[in-house]
DNA sequence: GCAAAAGTGTTTTAGATACACCCATGA
DNA sequence: TCATGGGTGTATCTAAAACACTTTTGC
């Protein structure tokens, strides 16, 4: 993510079918390793991506003609860098607004939302925005990221209180001066888990408390 | 699911390897067919059930080692079928209690309890009780069947306030006269809805209202 | 009449939003 | 001293849980 927009990784298919295509990065599984362990060397050898603070599967994707050709099953995962990565990536990949994404090749652009909608959900009841922001960052900060994934203004105030009550933010004690502008100086927060965790377990239907 | 408890239909193997072990009903995908269609048919096929209300994903299972000889990847479903269904199943099938499983071949027993978590976090946000119910049924009937799910007493009470308020039930005015001991004459309800519908989108970050 | 089971009314609690206000800084 | 952005205090809203109470039946 930069910007202020939620963005996607995607390479140009340098082959028929679908060749100049944008697709999401991937490749055949090895008999030796399992999907995710496949999934992190793909884009490490592939885009040089590393980073990843979070990665989990999202759905197979298995309708026989998705590709021409011989049929092939994807395992589609959703894997989020957050926003201070150096945004070096090779040639003939980059970075797309997933709001509006380019032609995409075969059924990658279905995936890609089908990612964006489960990023959504998880920033309601996990604390999954670790994986989305620097070590270091300010509220503000915060919200500009969260608002680009659910693409709707989340207010600063709001998002401070929930986390916090969460127990899913830290206070550093360090702050940031403030720019040209003014203003006060910000506090610099950090996740308290590194990991994701369900923070918000039981949005209805709880175990009776056991007062 | 039948008499309080959630249960899984599992049978037994005649090959090796773990011959004689329970395990998860399936088989091999076809070329023409995806996941879904598969799984299907292969409960269809296999161990004659057909009625399933509600079939998803649940996740791939790939380690390199989970089943001794040659590689194979399982994509894991999660199939729901009323309560009311006959439970003929064919020679060497049978339900199990999730809560006690025998031993399972493979990793078909963490499989089968990731099923069961994916079950109750469903059922606290969407209207999936559909799956587990009949066409009618009283509240009790739902309630039972909603606390042998969770694992814990749900509330008659409540549990029909909260999915009448989101829209989930719906009456149907019949009702059903009391059994030896008395009591008032139950009401039949209905699922609003047949398909799976998210009833409670946004548990945290919801977006501004437009008042 | 009394026990049993179903269902409703009402209070309480918890987690979130909304918004007014105070704080710390640059120019 | 004033504009600006950061942060807190407090009221309000909403969904759910808790529990007292009423309804309708069998015996």
């Amino acid at each position: 993510m930069r910007s202020g927009t939620l963005q996607a990784l995607l390479w140009r298919r340098a082959l028929e079918p679908h060749l100049g295509r944008w697709s999401l990065p991937g490749g055949r599984l090895r008999h030796d390793e399992d999907v995710e362990t496949s999934i992190r060397r793909q884009l490490a050898e592939k885009v040089d991506l590393r980073k990843l603070k979070h990665v989990e599967q999202l759905a197979v994707f298995s309708t026989p003609d998705r590709v021409p050709g011989p049929r092939v099953v994807a395992t589609a995962f959703l894997g989020l860098v957050p926003s201070d990565v150096e945004p070096t990536v090779p040639e003939d990949t980059s970075w797309h607004t997933v709001e509006q994404l380019p032609r995409t090749a075969f059924d990658h652009g279905s995936i890609t939302l089908r990612a964006r909608e489960r990023l959504r959900s998880k920033l309601s009841y996990t604390n999954i925005g670790f994986a989305l922001a620097p070590d270091l960052f300010t509220i503000s900060a915060l919200r500009d990221l969260y608002s680009a994934a659910l693409g709707y203004r989340v207010s600063a105030t709001n998002l401070q209180r929930v986390l916090t009550r969460r127990g899913a933010l830290a206070t550093t004690g360090e702050t940031v001066p403030p720019g040209r502008s003014g203003g006060r100086p910000a506090a610099l927060f950090t996740f308290a888990e590194h990991g994701m965790q369900v923070t918000d377990p039981f949005a209805a239907f709880r175990p009776p408390s056991t007062r």
